[in-house]
DNA sequence: GTACTCACATACTCTGAGTACGTACCCAAA
DNA sequence: TTTGGGTACGTACTCAGAGTATGTGAGTAC
């Protein structure tokens, strides 16, 4: 039995207007982010947006301030869907190390999407800014890495060197992975057999941590 | 006293015609370099380049294919001085591990101007497309990277683990510490205090460096 | 029902990349 | 010295595409 009118409707918070208007918006964004993918972002017209998602230019600039805040809106999209399937991977697991291990994986997966790869890394920067690039990166991906880093450090089987309490260096340490992982996940997409080279990063960042913690349990066994 | 006109002058090889093309093309490539660096390359018109060239684009376009090549000579003449810049400092030392931290502190001082900032990580992937961008990275700052990288792994002083005669394992490393390195750089160029951050980043790098070693010393220890 | 507003559509402007073509000057051969 | 040709530009244009001004019709509130 529906309310009054006048009143706030519970059920559908928002009218039959508002939600088409949401649906368009979210076509423009579909078809954006589909576009920038296969084309980039400066090979792809708002007359060629605006026509694959049945609206015109009109309604673009009415939900949009420019070609740069779809994009922009596409980035967010693409950036918060990875960081929320890194952090899935991890919270599939208890243990720090086994989280490391796992976020690692997902991590060198999500960074192998084209549109990741495409609207993220390649467009990202000189269409919006590195400045904002940054933060963008700061609140999602870059966000996984410190967790990571933050619960391995932390850990009673991690490493608890006295440079684990220090806010800035742990900052710089993710910082460091972070930088790393990129990287190394684009060795791993450009790759002939991409099965080996992810191999062969685990293998290089599993040494690499497991030289940290030989540099702990050498600090242990000397008092 | 001047030879034959006829026969090729080996003290100026290009004729006066050819100095003066070959001036204007560099002026062409020093102002758009100049003002990618401070506006980008999107805000930049071929109108302002040839403008501060004091040239026409009829002039612009007697020398390049359009604007993005005119992008990519610029970007290829920042990117080899920067990989000019660390291969001297490389120079300068003889103990890999020496070249290791002098190559660093290069590689920080370099990725902070703005040209390369500008140029070659904000916009040259987007402009370039990111293929061509890893290729001219392959063979300048990130050769720098996998040379230093096999110096340490080679040197008797360095890791001899059985994983440094494998090319593709050392490549891998190498891309590794390339982003780490890239990453980090920015760390330090938008940080607060600079001088604190390399600082950071410095320790952090030679606790990674130091771990590796201890895991050697390791093996050697229980034979 | 009526006035009002939001969510678009239409038709335009205007910047800037790229092009077609004209021209002056250098250089080599006659 | 002349002449012919090719190079190195300059001039004037086209055209695509981003952004804007304004019209309009379907909700929505009262």
């Amino acid at each position: 039995m529906p309310r009054s009118r006048t009143e706030e409707e519970p059920r559908s918070r928002r009218s039959r207007r508002q939600q088409y208007s949401a649906a368009t918006r979210q076509a423009l964004v579909d078809e954006a982010t589909r576009l920038f993918t296969e084309q980039g972002y400066g090979a792809t017209s708002l007359d060629a947006v605006v026509a694959a998602a049945e609206v015109t230019k009109g309604a673009l600039y009415h939900h949009f301030a420019g070609k740069a805040a779809v994009f922009a809106e596409a980035f967010d999209a693409v950036e918060t869907r990875a960081a929320e399937r890194i952090t899935a991977a991890l919270d599939a697991e208890d243990d720090p190390w086994d989280k490391a291990r796992a976020g690692l994986a997902a991590f060198l997966t999500v960074v192998q999407e084209p549109e990741y790869r495409r609207i993220v890394v390649q467009d990202g920067p000189a269409v919006l800014g590195y400045e904002r690039f940054r933060e963008s990166e700061e609140r999602s991906t870059f966000a996984c890495v410190t967790d990571i880093v933050r619960a391995v450090l932390s850990s009673e089987r991690g490493l608890q060197a006295s440079w684990a309490e220090d806010e800035e260096m742990l900052a710089t340490f993710a910082r460091i992975f972070f930088g790393a992982l990129s990287s190394a996940g684009e060795a791993v997409t450009t790759s002939a057999d991409p099965e080996a080279a992810a191999g062969r990063v685990e293998a290089a960042i599993g040494l690499i941590i497991a030289g940290l913690q030989a540099l702990v349990d050498d600090e242990d066994t000397r008092g």
